[in-house]
DNA sequence: GTCTATACGCGGATAGAC
DNA sequence: GTCTATCCGCGTATAGAC
């Protein structure tokens, strides 16, 4: 990997590489198929032959990011997740948090556009719903688990994974892609996790 | 008022009117201007004599709200807003909460419709950042007062307040559209409102 | 002010040579 | 597999009669 990836990726790789750099710049929306070729150095006629769609690009991009997830899993010390987490300790909350925080910065274009496509998909869809509730079915089982153990919670398991959900990534569509939170980043992402995590775990009276 | 508003009023109303309800059906991005046109019974050319293009109308509409919320408030006991509230005392940010809820819901299709736009200008554009801000400056304002009276809060103020808007407004679009949440509505508005409430009053630990 | 008809451009998608 | 050239549909916007 002397000089970049240059063409020794494959053209497929090149598209992906230069749509994932659009999708955070641009936005997914704005940016057009010939504006992804372009951006790769190929033709436009060539994406089809890789990619039947758009929104083709951006499944394939999903799937290789769920891919490196369960391999980096696999290859750990996380058998499948101890599910007996204890959401009301300081340090597992936070570490919770920290850990979902990383994977949308460091998956940002392919967050981005997936969240962007989903509010295309307009509100009757449901998919804005369904988005939320996928993304926060871990958080959704240890609560579950924490309720069964006869811990209180502030009300349905899965409504509050839900919550707890959206406070968390709709900050992070505010203040991670570069340019927002009105210039120069305003908080650092420990500022944020402490924040976030003391508003979730002792609310506001603290 | 009859036989509803019929062509009782004018065309920039019945434009209006079905624009409003076809962003909350369809959503904002998938309505076409000829759409709106069409629905309010008016040919395509008529919509230019009233306005310049969709994002005008959007404007329009926005401003309609500004106006109404403002005239509300001026014909109440609401003064100026009491601006000693305590958040940390239960009803009264349930009562916050709850008229947040209740604005977000009556005002369904503008919400929806300035959320998709602000979505479709794209991450580095930083409207979500300022969206979320100037969403939640009342909040931030009490939050900014209460911590001057010494009480502990869980972070930057500004950033306190963004969370807290940012989990009510994301379920807001996740929740309130019709036909989202999974078919019929899982939680009345109440059991969310108490949810949220606990959840940011106390946390998880209760 | 409202209509019908139409022009225009953008972007998605394909044809066919290399 | 990649390219160039081109087609086509959709949606915006305008022209001009009524």
């Amino acid at each position: 990997m002397g000089v970049r990836k240059e063409k020794a990726a494959g053209t497929e790789a090149a598209l992906k590489d230069a749509a994932r750099q659009l999708f955070v710049e641009r936005g997914y929306l704005n940016t057009k198929i010939t504006d992804i070729t372009r951006a790769a150095g190929r033709s436009t006629g060539s994406f089809y032959e890789h990619f039947p769609s758009k929104e083709a690009l951006l499944d394939a991009l999903m799937n290789d990011l769920r891919d490196q997830a369960s391999q980096e899993l696999r290859g750990q010390s996380h058998p499948a997740h101890p599910a007996d987490h204890d959401l009301a300790d300081r340090e597992q909350l936070r570490a919770h948090l920290a850990a979902a925080w990383r994977t949308m910065r460091d998956n940002l274009p392919v967050v981005l556009a997936t969240h962007e496509a989903t509010v295309a998909a307009g509100p009757a869809s449901g998919q804005a719903w369904q988005e939320l509730a996928t993304g926060t079915e871990m958080l959704r089982d240890h609560l579950e688990q924490a309720h069964r153990r006869g811990q209180p919670l502030p009300g349905d398991p899965e409504l509050v994974a839900a919550a707890m959900g959206a406070m968390l990534s709709s900050l992070a569509y505010a203040l991670l892609p570069a340019g927002a939170g009105g210039g120069p980043a305003r908080w650092s992402d420990d500022q944020i996790l402490d924040t976030v995590t003391s508003l979730l775990l002792t609310g506001l009276r603290g």
